[in-house]
RNA sequence: GCCGGGAUAGCUCAGUGGUAGAGCACCUGAUUGUGGAUCAGGAGGCGGGGGUUCGAUACCCCCUCCCGGUACCA
C-alpha cells in the first residue's frame, strides 16, 4: 500500500458509471426536447462565481453551503498585494440566471427571455445518497425571465409537467406537481394577526413539512416544539391552540380540482385587499394552467407548500415521484427580485428547476426503464484464430462507414471465441461478426444474432448438447451482403424491443 | 450543522483478545472456432491513525466514510 494513494470519492460526489449516465444522458434528452418544444433556448454558465454574486440571493441557509474556492495557491498574502479575487462555487442555475439577465439585457439578450440550462452544481451540506442527497448533483433549468404575468408562471408549470409525461409517468400515480403561491399564506397569516416576517417564515417552513411529518408532530411544532427520535429538540413557533387549528384546516383543505381549493381558502381568507388580490392573482393562474390543458391529476394546488429558498416571491412549485424515496425531484417559482441583486432596472422571473440525479435515482427505484443499452454500440467484430486481425478491423471500418455503432475487440483474448463471446454478452451487444480462417476462404462472415441465440439455447442443461447448439441464433452469408445481415438483425432486436 | 447507530473479500453477511470464513461475483481450465449451467482449481479482506496488552480485526480515543433522524433542499 505505500504510497499508493485510496481511490475513493469525497463525501457526497460521486462517479456516473457508463450504465448510469445512458440511463441519464436518455432522461436529459427527453427533458431537454421538452423545453424546447416550448421555446427555451440553451445557454451555460460557469461552475465558479464570485462571492458576492453568490452571498446573499439563497437566504442564510443557502450561504452556509456555499463550497468557497481559493483562486491562488498562495496561501497567505503579502503585505500590500492585492487579496485575490473570493470565488465560491455554484449553489443552483437561478442566481447564475439573474445574474446573465442584469449583466446582458436587454442588449444582447431580449426580454422575455427564457433559456433552459443544464450543469451541476454544489452544496456543502450533509450528504446522504441513499435519499438522493448529494454534494455535486445536476440541474436541469428552464426560466423566463421579462414576465410578471401569471402566464408565464402557467408555462412554467405546464412544461414541468410535460418533462415528467415525456418520461412515461402518469400524474398523481407517477408523480405530481403541487402549486402554492406564498401571498395566500401570507393573507390568511397578516389576518389572524402575524405579521412578523420570521415568524411567517418559520410557520412556512412548519407547514412545509406537513406531507412529511405526523399531524401530532405538525401541531406541537407549530406550538410548544418537540423531540425528535434521537432525543433532538426541535423549536416551536409558539402559536396558540385555536390558531393551529385554523391554521391546520386552511392548509389541509385540498379539493378535488384546483379551482375548488381556492375556492376553499377563499372562504377561509380576510376580507382584506391582500387576499383579495391573492386569490384573484391565483385564480387567473389556474385559468392559464387549464388552457394549457394541465391535468388535475398532474397538478394540485397545495396551500401547505412553501419552500425553503429566500428568494421566492410569488407563486411556487415542487414536484415529486410517487413511491421513489427522493424527495422532491423539482421546484421552481416566482423569484421578482433576484435580478435586483445585479441591477437598477428589477426584471422580473419565474423557473422550475429538476434534479437529474435524484430524477433518475427515483427512477431506477421504480424499476421504470427506457431500454437502454450497457453499450453505445450494437456490434462487435470478434477476432478470430487463424486470421490476419486487420481482417476484423477491415469489417469494422465497413460496419461502421455504413453507419452501423460498432466496437472492434481489442482485448487480451485474440483468437479465443469463447472468452469474446462472453465478453459480448456481458456488454450486451445485440449482435457479434465473425471472420476468421473460413470465412476468409469461403469469402463469407459470419452474423450472430446474440438474443436470439441466447433464447434458443435457455432451456438447455446437457453440456454437449449446449455446444452442438453453439451455431444457435447465427448465419453464414456472402462477405457482401454483411452489413445487410446485420441491419436485419438490429431490425428484428428492435421490434422485439418495441 | 446537530443527535444516534455502523464500517470484515467486488457485493450480501458470519466470526474470535492468539493476525479470518460462507454465498454470489471475478480469474484459469475441462476434444484449441462459440455465450449459459456443471465440475476442478485460483486470486482477493478486518477503513486510517494513536492507545491499552506479551499479543488487537475484536477493548478505548481521534479521523474518514456509510446508515437513520433533524435541519435544509434537487
Amino acid at each position: 500500500m505505500t504510497g499508493l494513494v485510496r481511490p475513493q470519492n469525497l463525501r457526497g460526489f460521486r462517479d456516473l458509471l457508463p450504465e448510469e449516465m445512458l440511463l441519464r444522458n436518455e432522461v436529459v434528452a427527453r427533458i431537454t426536447r421538452v423545453y424546447q418544444s416550448y421555446g427555451f433556448v440553451p445557454l451555460d454558465t460557469p461552475v465558479l462565481e464570485s462571492l458576492p454574486t453568490l452571498l446573499g440571493s439563497g437566504g442564510e441557509e443557502a450561504d452556509k453551503q456555499i463550497f468557497v474556492v481559493r483562486e491562488n495557491t498562495k496561501p497567505v498574502v503579502a503585505e500590500g498585494e492585492a487579496a485575490p479575487v473570493e470565488v465560491g462555487m455554484r449553489f443552483d442555475l437561478t442566481v447564475p440566471f439573474a445574474r446573465i439577465i442584469a449583466q446582458y439585457a436587454p442588449q444582447q439578450i431580449k426580454l422575455p427571455f427564457r433559456r433552459y440550462h443544464v450543469g451541476p452544481v454544489f452544496r456543502a451540506d450533509d450528504p446522504q445518497p441513499e435519499q438522493g442527497r448529494f454534494r455535486q448533483f445536476t440541474q436541469l433549468d428552464a426560466d423566463i425571465a421579462g414576465s410578471s404575468t401569471v402566464a408565464a408562471d402557467a408555462e412554467i408549470v405546464a412544461v414541468m409537467s410535460a418533462a415528467f409525461d415525456s418520461l412515461g409517468l402518469e400524474g398523481s400515480t407517477g408523480y405530481f406537481v403541487r402549486v402554492n403561491n406564498r401571498k395566500l399564506v401570507d393573507a390568511f397569516l397578516a389576518g389572524v394577526g402575524i405579521e412578523d416576517f420570521e415568524t411567517a417564515r418559520h410557520v412556512l417552513r412548519v407547514l412545509d413539512k406537513a406531507d412529511k411529518i405526523s399531524p401530532e408532530a405538525l401541531r406541537a411544532e407549530l406550538g410548544e416544539g418537540r423531540f425528535d427520535v434521537s432525543g433532538d429538540r426541535i423549536r416551536g413557533v409558539g402559536l396558540a391552540g385555536d390558531l393551529i387549528d385554523a391554521l391546520l384546516v386552511f392548509v389541509g383543505i385540498g379539493k378535488d380540482t384546483r379551482s375548488e381549493t381556492l375556492d376553499a381558502l377563499e372562504a377561509l381568507l380576510p376580507a382584506t385587499d391582500q387576499a383579495q388580490s391573492a386569490v384573484a392573482e391565483v385564480r387567473e393562474f389556474l385559468s392559464h394552467l387549464d388552457a394549457l390543458g394541465v391535468s388535475e391529476a398532474s397538478v394540485q394546488l397545495d396551500p401547505s407548500l412553501a419552500r425553503g429558498l429566500a428568494y421566492y416571491t410569488g407563486t411556487v412549485y415542487e414536484a415529486t415521484l410517487v413511491g421513489a424515496g427522493v424527495g422532491s425531484v423539482g421546484g421552481g417559482g416566482r423569484y421578482d427580485g433576484l435580478v435586483s441583486r445585479f441591477s437598477d432596472d428589477p426584471v422580473a422571473a419565474v423557473g422550475v428547476s429538476i434534479g437529474i440525479d435524484r430524477l433518475v435515482t427515483g427512477l431506477a427505484n421504480l424499476g421504470v426503464e427506457f431500454g437502454t443499452a450497457r453499450t453505445t454500440a450494437d456490434v462487435v467484430v470478434l477476432v478470430m484464430p487463424k486470421v490476419e486481425p486487420a481482417e476484423a478491423t477491415r469489417v469494422a471500418a465497413e460496419l461502421r462507414a455504413a453507419g452501423v455503432n460498432t466496437e472492434l475487440y481489442v482485448g487480451e483474448s485474440v483468437g479465443k471465441v469463447g472468452k469474446q463471446l462472453a465478453y459480448a454478452n456481458a456488454q450486451g451487444f445485440r449482435a457479434a461478426v465473425m471472420i476468421g480462417g473460413n470465412e476468409v476462404q469461403d469469402g463469407t462472415v459470419t452474423v450472430k444474432n446474440l438474443q436470439a441465440g441466447a433464447e434458443s439455447r435457455a432451456a438447455i442443461a446437457d453440456n454437449s448438447e449446449y455446444r452442438a447448439a453453439r451455431s444457435a441464433g447465427q448465419m453464414t452469408v456472402p462477405r457482401a451482403d454483411l452489413t445487410a445481415t446485420v441491419r436485419e438483425i438490429l431490425g428484428d432486436t428492435l421490434e422485439e424491443k418495441a
